[in-house]
DNA sequence: GCCGTTTTCGGCCCGACTGTTTTCAGTCG
């Protein structure tokens, strides 16, 4: 039934890519906002999915029972899938030029002025904006004057010179460390936190947003400036600055009083969608939610602190890493939030390399920092042969290898060494050892090194066959996804998921800054898949074992729970679990 | 365009900030 349809699937980021499309467009257009709107939640819904919209389409699901996409979404969505093409966004492209939407990222450019520019000077590509600006005769269309010409010719020279909209989690952590630590030392402020997206843990950070509570004289706001890593000033008021550092990164200081810390907290971490969603459940109660704080009428109930707001509104604490509009405030007024998994649950990291193949530190090093950990276990995975680039080892080095490590466990008694090796799939599937070495192992971290580029059919058998061998016990980095650098390979994942279930192959949650591998929404998937899942580092040097919180923050987000995640069980458990594989 | 224990129409979050069109529209978060 399936292959009923065109060879390529089309993929759940393209449907969405033309949802966005159509909403920038129309909102340049001066659509109706909420039309606009709906436009861009239903491209998030799409986005968000674990499962393919092609394949529900081709099972003939109703694409209009999901919650933000109705009968218009669902019809274009389908059409889409089933042609690939899209006539209706043909049709909005065809009325507006190219340029229009690049234009719409420029800060302090909305839809409006868009248009404005557009026809009272012809201007929808970049260039011809810079032209104009230097010619000064942006200044001369109504609405625009000498201020915003200048501020746009920033933008635009900014735009030249730096390409990067956001870092990895981890790259944004000394950042935001350094700067609290500078405003914390200024007399007078009380408090400072960090929130938005560095706050929920997401894999990618593209501003810090940074509250800070101070007495009135305390002049905060001037002070961020005189952080050494501050590049220039882009806005600023006496409640509000916004810089940009020397790296590119923005930066948000906001200026909040202590008894609407909470609130304002509440409001900056986001996401958007969620405070939306506990706004609108506060104001069916009749009560209204803000920066300052939940206030029936006048009076003011709750704002100190995020529980205190949670609970004025009938809800239990939410996580910040739950906050994505994923039924988080659904089952907080239910009660029935999960006990998020943490990382002192960790009982072990089962993914780690050493100098024996591409890591830096030595096997013994390695051992070590893991025993600092206070971990139980460790299991050193090194790379087999076929991953040439990275040193791995064959079927003889690996056995001189495993001697040396059941040496250095004799030797300590610290913490379990385990033995393992991260297994490369072949392109046929099979395993890259054979089977008198697999047997030594304690268990195998199995993945996919090469082939990428199979297209989905053969990649989910080859992945499929590989989990066929009972020596393949957790499937590392699952797609094989880098973030911003390799898209996952074509994968039919829900098999790979009923597979893994039925097998009871666990799936690796890969705490690698650039993998975070499976994401947040497949991890949730996998779980409600009945599918185990492990926490990870790939550690290739000591300091990297530390992942493991970025590792943890994305199984939060995912809604696991310790139960859901095998390496917070005890060795003798964790053995009985792999051991379900080889009878 | 979506949605419904105020259900098929009429809402949909809203206040702060900014620059400019001097009394408020557009943008942002």
């Amino acid at each position: 039934m399936i292959d009923a349809f065109a060879k390529e699937p089309v993929s759940n980021g393209r449907i969405a890519a033309a949802l966005e499309e159509i909403a920038d467009l129309l909102e340049i257009e001066d659509e109706n906002a909420f039309r606009v709107r709906a436009y861009r939640h239903g491209a998030r819904v799409v986005r968000g999915s674990a499962r393919g919209f092609a394949d529900m389409v081709a099972l003939g699901e109703d694409l209009a029972d999901l919650p933000g996409i109705g009968t218009s979404l669902a019809e274009k969505i389908e059409e889409l899938v089933r042609t690939g093409r899209l006539a209706y966004l043909d049709q909005v492209e065809g009325r507006t030029a190219p340029g229009l939407r690049e234009l719409l990222g420029l800060p302090g450019l909305g839809p409006r002025k868009v248009k404005a520019l557009r026809d009272g000077l012809g201007i929808t590509t970049l260039e011809q904006l810079e032209s104009a600006v230097m010619r000064s005769r942006v200044r001369g269309v109504p609405g625009f004057g000498a201020k915003t010409e200048a501020r746009i010719l920033a933008s635009l020279e900014h735009l030249h010179r730096r390409p990067v909209p956001h870092v990895l989690w981890p790259a944004a952590e000394p950042l935001v460390l350094a700067l609290t630590r500078h405003m914390e030392r200024i007399p007078g402020v009380t408090r400072v936190a960090a929130a938005g997206d560095y706050r929920r843990l997401r894999e990618t950070v593209d501003r810090i947003e940074l509250l800070v509570a101070a007495g009135r004289d305390a002049r905060a706001t001037e002070r961020l400036l005189e952080y050494e890593g501050t590049d220039r000033v882009v806005s600023r008021s006496a409640k509000r600055v916004k810089v940009v550092l020397r790296n590119g990164l923005s930066v948000d200081l906001h200026m909040v009083p202590a008894r609407s810390f909470g609130a304002a907290l509440f409001a900056h971490t986001g996401s958007d969608d969620h405070v939306a969603t506990v706004r609108r459940f506060a104001s069916k109660q009749g009560l209204a939610l803000d920066e300052r704080g939940v206030f029936r009428g006048d009076a003011r109930i709750a704002g100190r602190t995020e529980r205190e707001l949670y609970e004025s509104v009938g809800l239990g604490y939410i996580e910040p890493e739950l906050r994505e509009d994923r039924g988080e405030v659904e089952a907080a007024r239910a009660g029935a939030l999960p006990e998020l998994l943490t990382v002192a649950d960790i009982r072990g990291d089962l993914h780690v390399h050493t100098s024996v193949t591409n890591g830096r530190d030595s096997p013994r090093a390695m051992v070590d920092a893991a025993a600092e950990h206070g971990y139980e276990y460790v299991a050193i995975t090194e790379h087999t042969a076929s991953a040439r680039v990275s040193h791995g080892l064959d079927a003889e080095r690996m056995a001189r290898h495993l001697d040396r490590i059941e040496l250095l466990n004799d030797r300590q008694d610290r913490i379990r060494i385990l033995k393992s090796a991260e297994v490369d799939i072949l392109k046929d599937g099979s395993l890259d050892l054979p089977r008198r070495i697999l047997d030594r192992l304690d268990f195998t971290v199995s993945a996919i090194h090469s082939y990428f580029d199979l297209s989905a059919a053969p990649q989910t058998e080859r992945i499929l066959r590989a989990m066929d061998d009972p020596h393949l016990s957790i499937l590392a980095h699952p797609t094989g996804r880098l973030i911003d650098r390799r898209d996952p390979y074509a994968v039919d994942f829900e098999r790979i998921l009923a597979a893994a279930a039925e097998r009871h192959c666990a799936l690796e949650i890969n705490a690698q800054p650039e993998r975070c591998d499976l994401s947040d929404v497949l991890a949730r998937a996998a779980r409600d898949a009945g599918v185990a899942l492990v926490v990870a580092t790939d550690a290739h040097r000591k300091e990297q074992l530390d992942f493991m919180r970025l590792g943890v923050g994305q199984a939060r987000r995912a809604w696991l729970t310790a139960h859901d995640v095998l390496n917070t069980r005890s060795w003798k458990d964790l053995e009985r679990f792999f051991a379900q594989r080889r009878r």
